[in-house]
RNA sequence: GCCCCGUUCGUCUAGUGGCCUAGGACAUGGCCCUCUCAAGGCCAAAACACGGGUUCGAUUCCCGUACGGGGUACCA
């Protein structure tokens, strides 16, 4: 129990969940799932200005959608401002920090005249501590500055092995802000030791404050974790993922169709590789495979069109139960069935669900491609299909006047009943069965391609079915002119 | 500027000194299957940033350069 593996995801609250913190999260998660760790999740809401309940609402929403649930939590770092507190009057007492009198503005002026060369002064390092003290008391506002010790910190990262840093090259830090709330280095310490956290799992732009943390447990007295520095995800172009690269939040794949079991064997895949050349795998299996060891040192780009591909993917690999529950909200949507009809045609919708899974990579392209199976007719016929399908008007309409005779008489109406009635109509028509299913399908579909045509015409039903081949032959009709 | 981190096909990656004529996947092109599409199968093209070392031998180890990224806040 003592040697449990006790991991956190700590967003702040200041935008959606994007794909690098999903990332970290379902990284963080997967190897409390391997090892049967602790997951905790913990809100940094410690910027009140530029966090919301809305954000932490979106973040949760987007972790749930994922799947990635959390053993403890969620808790929110403002919470633990007395214990914060508590912590830097603790470092205070041991002269492990220093209570700093520089305003903002003094400081703002020596930044500014000493540009990028600007270090503290550390102006306020010798001030003897009764005269501190005093001053304070007096009711002199003031910021508490770490004191950096002499010396080198160093730490064995889980990714990028020995990783360290001289300390002279670390400013003394602020741990308490003017108006007595902590900053960021300070909270996350003083919540991770309180959280008994062994292993920190986060992005690598957060390698350069590790040297500071660790010099703040060390003062705390408190064991240091393990850290685990995630590279970075980049956009299509080599810069840091943004919003101008497209799509950054979870919640916005969610609406385009893709599934959360494809976006976080994506995620997963992206600066971690399972050894082995399978890449399409569920959350049990990514869970099972799961080590820090294999974690990449390399910044990774997100490539939507393999996102997709692998979408459509674990589409093809998902029942078709499973996903009419995705499709039909989207048909009733736009207006295609009626609510009620998701129950009362069941059977028929998971058949046309089944049909279509592998020919769509997102949920919005199956529901795309089961459009034209919903609405009375044919809304549109593709020029090219019908000047290559439909050349020579007369034969096409003597088939399709074959086959509509055909099918007539079908019964039952099975795939198996059409087959045999198309087979005998290309038969009589002494063509080769494609020449009489293009036209048919051009005919049925408007366009040269869907899934097979006696799944076409069962699903379009008999009275369906004759429509449109109806239909079909008026248009012929009018292509031979009067 | 300073401090860190990184660098294998267009992209995700395998590779831990000889097994590499550098493997897989996505995307691309071709072929097969076939009533079309999709899926699937097969094939093709495509990479070790550069320069020095170390070594009998470097994609693999060391140093430098270049390029990219992160940090350098009383943001997180």
């Amino acid at each position: 129990m003592s040697d449990q593996i006790r991991v956190r995801f700590a967003p702040s609250p200041t935008g959606y969940l994007h794909v690098g913190g999903a990332r970290t999260a379902l990284f963080n998660w997967l190897l409390a799932r391997r090892t049967g760790g602790v997951f905790v999740l913990r809100i940094e809401d410690t910027d009140r200005e530029r966090s919301s309940g809305e954000m932490t609402q979106a973040i949760l929403d987007g972790m749930t959608w994922l799947g990635l649930t959390w053993d403890e939590g969620p808790f929110h770092q403002a919470d633990g401002l007395d214990r914060h507190k508590g912590d830097v009057a603790r470092l205070l007492e041991q002269d492990a920090a220093y209570r700093c009198f520089c305003t903002p503005e003094e400081l703002n002026a020596k930044r500014e005249q000493l540009k990028e060369e600007y270090r503290y002064d550390r102006a306020c390092y010798h001030i003897p501590r009764d005269e501190s003290e005093r001053r304070a008391a007096a009711g002199e506002p003031f910021a508490v500055r770490f004191r950096v010790p002499e010396g080198e910190t160093a730490w064995d990262d889980e990714v990028h092995g020995d990783t360290r840093f001289r300390n002279e090259s670390i400013d003394d830090f602020i741990v308490l802000r003017t108006d007595g709330t902590p900053i960021y280095n300070l909270a996350v310490v003083s919540d991770d030791i309180h959280m008994r956290i062994t292993h920190v799992i986060r992005g690598d732009d957060h390698i350069a404050n590790t040297p500071k943390q660790i010099l703040l447990y060390q003062a705390m007295g408190a064991a240091v974790p393990r850290f685990a520095h995630l590279p970075m995800i980049l956009g299509p172009d080599g810069k840091r993922l943004s919003k101008r690269h497209g799509a950054t939040a979870v919640g916005q794949y969610a609406e385009q169709g893709i599934l959360p079991q494809a976006m976080n064997n994506f995620l997963a895949l992206l600066g971690w590789n399972p050894g082995g050349d399978v890449e399409v795998m569920g959350m049990d299996e990514l869970a099972e495979r799961f080590s820090l060891e294999r974690v990449n040192k390399k910044s990774a780009v997100f490539d939507t069109a393999k996102l997709e591909w692998m979408n459509g993917q674990h589409i093809a690999l998902t029942p078709a139960e499973e996903l009419l529950p995705l499709v039909a909200p989207v048909l009733v949507r736009d207006g295609l069935i009626a609510e009620a009809e998701v129950d009362t045609r069941r059977e028929w919708l998971l058949r046309l669900v089944e049909e279509l899974k592998i020919r769509g990579r997102t949920i919005h392209e199956i529901a795309g491609h089961a459009r034209t199976y919903l609405v009375d007719e044919v809304e549109e016929y593709d020029e090219a299909s019908v000047a290559k399908h439909w050349k020579n008007a007369a034969d096409v309409d003597q088939r399709l006047a074959d086959v509509r005779e055909g099918l007539s008489g079908v019964d039952p109406w099975t795939p198996e009943g059409i087959d045999a009635a198309l087979r005998a109509a290309a038969d009589k028509a002494g063509v080769g069965f494609g020449k009489l299913a293009q036209p048919l399908r051009v005919a049925l579909v408007g366009q040269a391609a869907s899934p097979g045509i006696d799944f076409v015409v069962h699903t379009l039903g008999r009275e369906g079915a004759l429509r449109r081949i109806d239909r079909a032959r008026e248009k012929l009709a009018a292509m031979q002119g009067p």
